[in-house]
DNA sequence: AGAATAGTGTCTGTCAGACAGTATCGC
DNA sequence: GCGATACTGTCTGACAGACACTATTCT
């Protein structure tokens, strides 16, 4: 193991956990119960513990488990953030992570631990984050929607069956904009990323009822290099 | 300034320096002088210092500015790299870079250093590479590829002033494999990247003199959030 | 029948791929 | 004229945007 000589940077994994509200998209805060920046909202995130964790990714793992109790179907890497004045405590590097949490999942989160956890408009609206943890959230956020700008599917926010309505309200509330039905249904019909299942939502109003669909095994949101789909050259993502 | 009260992670950045050569897209890399790893070749790269970096970004380039002397254009974070295995001194982060210099800079590197340095095909070919660098090297590679695939234009790896044949032998350089001529100008006739210079190359054949183009002030290689151009469905990378 | 949502068909514009053609230089 | 490279024109197919249309359920 390495042994300090000098001062060492602080090394922290933060989370933005996303998933989908009956009222549109939603991120994961918590209420800072400790010093520095005690009362203020942020990410939930902590301190890499190389004893412990395998990986920086293992981390943030880690952290959402041991914080809000889940264990999310997908993470992955955004950018980092490190310099002497973003954390009082000194130099830091802060690692931060996109997370997808499903639809149906949102009420999993444990919220007994001495934090106070809760789920807020995803682009933070009027709250005071912590650090900087507006930029860190801004940035997860972009990503995000550059994802699924670029027609990557966030299945993992929706539960196991879903129909191809919900599907689209989830992809709109992420990208702020409503989406066209007809071109959306004909790009899924394409996609090789959705089954349809022998199963029809039970409609519980006066309407037809819709076609269940799932996500196909060889499904990843991070496409291992899949080709095809952009956004077009007028398209603009409004809040 | 944080005061460790346990075991710290090393934490390195490390960069893949591109540039364009006669015979295709390069990479820098240095033999390493000393231990560990002594006598493999690696990406240049080295250890954070929280008293003298102000960023992890700036860990990259003062490393390039000691290590070979150069000043890159363009550098941006690709991902990081973590555990407790990939070093042999402990648990250790890498913060991987990817650097574009300019065909024109290639000479510019200083080899007076300890550590020998060279420019060898962008894959790495057959070399064995210290640490995890040739898994960085690919992700490096692939991630500078999947930008020029989604048409953002390596300029920073042009001269001040070019022709687009060259341009478009750089694009192919770095996506191995050849682009349509009407296409691609095509393309850079509607771009608001370039801006045509009342200038032509002097012809040293006999030959059609070409015009010169330079990047507008308002280039960015990373779009932001610049939309327009993917790759296409049938579009392949092959090396 | 009517309301509500599911799902389809079709027209149009944009752009990539392919490839043949023209232009301009030195010899 | 010829060779070489710069540059253009045009046809086609894929796909997004827009929007009108049909289908199926419950009340």
């Amino acid at each position: 193991m390495h042994v300090p000589k000098m001062l060492y940077p602080l090394v922290v994994a933060d989370v933005a956990l996303f998933s989908i509200g009956t009222d549109g998209l939603k991120v994961l805060l918590v209420k800072r119960s400790h010093e520095p920046a005690q009362g203020l909202w942020s990410l939930p995130g902590g301190i890499l513990q190389p004893e412990v964790d395998n990986s920086l990714q293992a981390t943030a793992r880690r952290l959402l488990s041991q914080k809000i109790g889940v264990e999310v179907p997908y993470l992955s890497e955004v950018c980092s953030f490190s310099g002497p004045d973003r954390d009082p405590r000194g130099w830091s590097i802060g690692m931060l992570y996109c997370a997808l949490l499903p639809r149906d999942q949102v009420h999993a989160v444990v919220k007994d631990s001495v934090d106070e956890v809760d789920w807020v408009r995803a682009d933070g609206h009027g709250l005071e984050l912590a650090f900087d943890h507006a930029l860190q959230l801004e940035a997860a956020l972009q990503a995000l929607r550059d994802k699924v700008e670029c027609h990557a599917l966030p299945l993992h926010l929706m539960p196991a069956k879903f129909t191809l309505s919900e599907l689209q309200r989830c992809c709109e509330a992420i990208l702020g904009r409503a989406l066209d039905k007809s071109v959306f249904r004909r790009r899924l019909k394409n996609s090789r990323d959705l089954e349809p299942l022998d199963e029809k939502e039970p409609s519980h109003a006066a309407q037809r009822p819709s076609t269940l669909y799932r996500a196909r095994d060889s499904f990843c949101f991070d496409p291992p290099a899949k080709l095809g789909t952009r956004p077009r050259q007028g398209a603009t993502t409004v809040a």
